[in-house]
DNA sequence: ACAACCCGCTAAATCGATTTACCCCGTGAT
DNA sequence: ATCACGGGGTAAATCGATTTAGCGGGTTGT
């Protein structure tokens, strides 16, 4: 039996205005049980025998009571949260934040909201958000350019993942085509020695690109000389690692009039080595990026470069996402979903001279 | 009495691995009821008569099963949610971005989590979206750049905001300091004939900064010339705004040899429109930014600029909401935070030729 | 006359924790 | 012998919804 009992509606937390209106006071002031008011309320199917003058009674009342449905309680019962976690490697970054603002377009849009965490490449990070998003009760994951680990319960989608793991959807560029848009770019301008930049070596994007890469320099007849290609070195996401590649390419001194990058941010760098050592561009040099992210427009010169499609990404990760969320259970689940690239052409490239 | 009892523990959704495990299982496992094994695992103060050999054992199983709380259901219980939300213009915009990096900072170590919306300036969603947050039963807000109506009933900190209201806490960089510094900077180098442009009227910055900008014009001798003036129009935010406002000035035939932009990306599209008019930067005109955005040292040349520590001030509004939150009921609370802002000399900047 | 149904609505179980108010037993003090 | 007290727990209320089974009474069908 009951021991003590509240004198019902006193809120323990500080709130003065009217926020207050459970279902149980709507119900009461309606002289109707609860029951009843939440079967209108959501409009469930068993409410169809309810008059009509009962249900705009109860709406009425609802709407003058100010009543907002518990979301805890709501989640609690239906076991559903509406929410999903989006695992990013830095949010401050140009490529992130452009996926993100198209996966939120389409996931606010359907009525979920989502919780964004950033690992910095930590590793640790990595495995454990995954985790504790879960116990956030998300209802699936969204991992951008992270190399995931498996072994989750709930619907994943990757983009850029570049892992065949079992229970995850991969949202990934063409990236033959973008490598081959690129490289036929320049070579149609007359460019036959290419200097290439290459990614660090945990950026899910670096191996496949690179692959792509070789392959269309090889198709296209453009030499792939070792001796005009570096790798990108540290965790930073800043130009300076473009800037180091580069400086490490003109120090060979190979000559070569045009040069592809790993990304735009490297792009930039490799801009400033250029200039710096005393390299004009584009009408030395011919500098290509890839992603186009908002300052690749910004450049001066604009930046010539592949255009991943960002915010399209994010859209359709979220789309991807929320199918199988609302699919019948375990139904099949698209494993690979391919995105085509752009080239963009800019200022950052010019004919041989 | 009950009508129907379900087998227990056969989930109703696919998950194949083992991620049950309810306090009740645990407890009937351990031949212990639900209560004692959530005093130990919570390790409430009235769990110290329970001896360490049970505890030992309750912690075990706990592990052995891999007993996880169900976040709801303790919300619902504990009326908390740890979740605030974030309320922002664009995400892909560095200026938010980076405000976000520190807000994540600071929550993420507190164990809070944080629901993110972005508004793109439409009145309806910046009504909208604080309603629905709260609806969703965040503890807080933060307001990024954003002119939050009033009327909320939880905790709002807001970060540029400008608007002095009743429950909001206000974080906003030292605009006079900041305007100063940049004038000083120009004028130290020998300009005297500065051109300035001005914010949208919907930025919430735009305002106070150009008071500033005026004030610190006039008190360090600089000429403050109509004519050398424009303001941004338009929704987006793309250099393309600030280049069309340089062409007007431009088109105006008045000399000048510097430029004060009212942001970073504003200055770019300044730039290019100097150059174009064939005006080299920082040869003949000087062009100094506002925000330093990633992209801002991205610039070829570096873009001088006036640095707002955004993570910082990220962090700050974090903190500050949360001592709101966890602060003992309606206890008084800071009106204001100031921020200094800090000079960031680049290459797009000269003594006057 | 009795079953079958429909209408309008409700009781009560349930989701999975937290938390308060005891309870029972043994020991030491009076 | 009785009381007080502390140790080691537990029962049950509660958070605020959702949802199923079913109740009472009137109508219709046969």
């Amino acid at each position: 039996m009951p021991r003590t009992k509240t004198p019902a509606f006193v809120s323990s937390r500080g709130n003065a205005s009217a926020q207050c209106a459970s279902l149980k006071s709507l119900a009461q002031h309606l002289q109707l049980s609860p029951a009843t008011v939440s079967l209108v309320i959501n409009r469930s199917p068993a409410a169809k025998s309810i008059p009509q003058r009962t249900q705009d009674r109860i709406r009425l009342a609802a709407r003058e009571l100010n009543y907002r449905p518990n979301f805890m309680a709501r989640s609690l019962r239906q076991q559903r949260s509406f929410t999903i976690g989006v695992v990013v490697p830095e949010i401050s970054e140009g490529y992130a934040a452009l996926v993100m603002a198209g996966i939120e377009d389409h996931l606010l849009q359907e009525g979920y909201f989502y919780f964004v965490v950033s690992h910095r490449h930590r590793s640790d990070l990595i495995e454990e958000y995954p985790t504790l998003l879960q116990q956030r009760a998300v209802e699936g994951l969204i991992a951008v350019d992270t190399a995931c680990s498996e072994g989750v319960a709930i619907p994943l989608v990757s983009v850029s993942g570049h892992r065949e793991l079992p229970g995850v959807s991969n949202i990934v560029l063409n990236h033959a085509r973008a490598a081959r848009l690129a490289v036929e770019h320049l070579a149609q301008l007359g460019h036959r020695k290419i200097a290439f930049i290459k990614g660090q070596a945990f950026s899910s994007d670096t191996e496949s690109r690179w692959e792509a890469v070789k392959a269309a320099a090889i198709d296209l007849k453009v030499s792939f000389n070792e001796r005009l290609t570096a790798q990108l070195e540290g965790e930073s996401s800043s130009p300076q690692l473009g800037y180091e590649a580069t400086r490490k390419i003109l120090d060979r001194r190979e000559s070569f009039s045009a040069l592809f990058a790993f990304n735009d941010i490297s792009a930039i760098g490799a801009i400033r080595a250029l200039r710096e050592a005393g390299r004009r561009v584009p009408e030395d040099v011919s500098v290509v990026g890839f992603d186009d992210i908002q300052s690749a427009a910004f450049q001066n010169p604009g930046l010539t470069t592949v255009r991943q499609p960002l915010r399209e990404m994010g859209v359709i990760a979220a789309e991807t996402l929320l199918r199988r969320i609302n699919a019948p259970a375990k139904s099949s689940y698209p494993k690979t979903i391919t995105i085509e690239p752009e080239l963009i052409v800019r200022a950052s490239t010019a004919p041989l001279s």
